[in-house]
DNA sequence: GCCGTTTTCGGCCCGACTGTTTTCAGTCG
């Protein structure tokens, strides 16, 4: 659901430039296009807007050195009036017209959207026609039969836009990558045994791995005269809380958490599930569209459901540039289509089985699906440049996990059993530090009893070796960033061990203080010679908190520089699906940097070890290859690079 | 509002489904 709360322009710092940041100026700017549409503004003005927002939010230079060398309109995307808006941002602290348009859009409209069937046209419209700017007074309106008289609106409209209003109430908006796979993998599973169904794939945001997931998109492969049934069996699946539409060749479904029934599910998302649903009030809900197309057409249909939407309209121009045209059921000669659209045109395609097909005749290698989103793969694609994305199984240990010295629930020993039995040559153990308590209660280890762990790990280390196994314990801490940007321990303790996790725990200062103070904190922290690995950089909790406000461009730019000079500076990939941060965006600029990065688990038990593989798909998303992950070495290689 | 460029304004990805209307606009993905 859109958080109505936040629709307000941010205010200036008190002293500057720059006076607004790029993350606010970015946030404004995709506020700016809902509010233009709930405005009715002209719709390719509104996609000018969410454009420019991305392409501020992925811009990776200083914006202020960008604004006074006057370079903003260089940038694809950004143009006279949005870099005006933009500089007036940064230099003056001002939004120019946009107070106008902030003033003029009731925050009730924003909700409104959230009903599903209910677009910015027809809220705006009641808006106009009735005075309508809130949920609750269209309820009202719709019960006492007011909405349809309207013209453009009917008896149909009222009752649609009541059950609307109710499933907005269940529904929590995206769900993590966890949760998310837990239904689709699900789902998928149920569909595929549907009889007449020859393929059935999981696509969308989903088969994207991206760290959130909005709707489930499920593609079906059949033989035209099986669709009927094969609709109907999807229909009488059991979880169903509500049929949006169906028809011909797709189907639109709510799904309820009792659609999960008996044994379903598997992978690596399984150990999470009783945990995952927990937290999801037990009336939750999740949008699924299925798409139902003969065998020929599925190759075309998976990868236009596997979007991105961005990727899309990409690859379309691309079949443009060759004189085709491409859409979810064919990729065909634009001449021979002629005045024909849709699943007609596609009769002329040329053959494709399977996605592969279809970038090869565009002059394209494969893209794996976590890279469409159209951040340069469709150029690299061109010209043979995507990277070999790095695998689970690349990984041959974790740098970041804690034991029952700190707030894990299992031993040194036990920890070690697990991470063995994953096949890893190493486990980094990052207890958190001595400062570090909840609620009055220590959960930090006090400094004077580092000595006694690393003591027990020398024992364990030498019995590994004595025996001939390959494996080791590497005495790491989760030392705790303070405000200042100085490290928890003495030195002497931060010295004494094998690496040092640093991160900021007292999220209360952080997000409480500007950007720039936290910046400057971070790499006052980075720069300290006895730290190693960057901790979740943001400290976000997706769909939880934001994180703190911070420029982690300018931090891994310093920590690529102090990396120039031999030291080692390493930025982490919690792997927790709770967190997934450092985010995927910022993966190929912390690699261009020189910065590797470090995937850990943060496992708090035996079985959070596992979290590595979401950590691995974030890494895949962003760019990375087995040699930018730091936990791709071996045991010796890393004894070597700790100078054990 | 941005882009490209035949440097001045037209084009901007494409299709399914719904409800209302009677030929289509709005919504969604």
């Amino acid at each position: 659901m859109v958080k109505v709360s936040g629709w307000t322009l941010p205010k200036a710092r008190s002293r500057g430039p720059q006076f607004i940041t790029k993350s606010q100026i970015a946030a404004v700017l995709e506020q700016v296009g809902v509010l233009l549409e709930l405005d009715g503004a002209n719709r390719f003005r509104v996609i000018a807007y969410q454009n420019a927002s991305r392409a501020l939010a992925s811009l990776e230079e200083d914006l202020l050195t960008v604004v006074l060398e006057e370079r903003l309109t260089e940038v694809k995307g950004i143009g006279k009036g949005i870099g005006g808006l933009i500089s007036e941002a940064v230099l003056e602290g001002t939004w120019g017209g946009l107070e106008d348009l902030y003033g003029r859009i009731p925050p009730g409209l924003i909700e409104m959207v959230g009903i599903p069937g209910l677009g910015p046209k027809r809220v705006k419209l009641l808006y106009d026609e009735l005075g309508i700017d809130s949920v609750k007074m269209l309820g009202i309106a719709c019960q006492q039969g007011h909405v349809a008289p309207l013209s453009g609106f009917g008896k149909k409209s009222e009752q649609k836009y009541l059950e609307g209003i109710e499933l907005l109430r269940r529904y929590q908006g995206r769900s993590r990558m966890d949760v998310g796979l837990l239904y689709g993998q699900a789902l998928e599973e149920r569909i595929a045994q549907i009889h007449g169904v020859s393929r059935a794939q999981l696509a969308g945001s989903a088969r994207r791995r991206r760290e959130t997931i909005g709707d489930l998109d499920i593609v079906v492969g059949a033989d035209p005269s099986d669709h009927d049934a094969i609709t109907d069996a999807i229909l009488a699946l059991p979880g169903i809380a509500e049929v949006k539409g169906h028809g011909e060749s797709k189907v639109s479904l709510i799904l309820e958490a009792s659609m999960l029934g008996g044994s379903v599910g598997g992978g690596s998302v399984d150990s999470q599930l009783s945990e995952a649903l927990v937290e999801r009030s037990s009336d939750a809900t999740i949008d699924a569209q299925v798409r139902i197309v003969e065998l020929a057409a599925f190759p075309f249909t998976l990868a236009y459901f596997t979007g991105s939407k961005e990727h899309n309209i990409r690859m379309r121009r691309a079949a443009i540039d060759c004189g085709l045209r491409l859409n979810e059921f064919g990729l065909f000669p634009e001449e021979e289509a002629g005045d024909t659209i849709g699943m007609e045109a596609a009769r002329h395609t040329l053959p494709c089985t399977d996605e592969s097909d279809i970038y090869g005749h565009l002059g394209m290698d494969f893209v794996p699906p976590e890279l469409r989103e159209d951040t340069g793969e469709i150029e690299a694609a061109a010209s043979g440049g995507l990277p070999r994305l790095i695998e689970p199984g690349d990984l041959k240990g974790a740098l970041h996990n804690h034991t029952t010295a700190s707030d894990g629930t299992a031993t040194l020993a036990e920890m070690a059993d697990a991470a063995m039995a994953l096949g890893w040559e190493y486990l980094g153990i990052a207890d958190h530090s001595e400062v570090l308590n909840i609620g009055g209660r220590q959960i930090g280890v006090p400094s004077a009893e580092v000595a006694v762990q690393g003591k027990v790990i020398r024992s364990l280390n030498e019995a590994w070796s004595d025996e001939g196994t390959d494996f080791r314990l590497l005495h790491g801490s989760e030392c705790d960033i303070l405000v200042d940007g100085s490290l928890d321990y003495p030195e002497e303790v931060r010295t004494s061990l094998s690496h040092v996790v640093g991160s900021v725990h007292a999220l209360g200062s952080w997000r409480g203080r500007d950007e720039i103070a936290n910046t400057e904190a971070l790499i006052a922290a980075v720069e300290d010679p006895t730290f190693t690995i960057l901790g979740h950089p943001t400290g976000r909790i997706l769909q939880g908190r934001e994180g703190f406000p911070v420029d982690l461009h300018a931090v891994l730019r310093r920590m690529g520089e102090l990396n120039a000079e031999g030291e080692l500076k390493a930025v982490e990939i919690n792997a927790s699906p709770y967190r997934l941060d450092l985010d995927w965006r910022l993966c190929r600029f912390a690699k261009q940097q020189g910065v590797p990065v470090c995937i850990n688990p943060d496992a708090h038990d035996v079985d959070g070890l596992q979290d590595v593989w979401f950590g691995t798909q974030v890494a895949r998303k962003g760019w990375l290859e087995a040699p930018d992950v730091l936990n791709t070495r071996s045991g010796a290689e890393m004894e070597d690079l700790f100078g054990l």
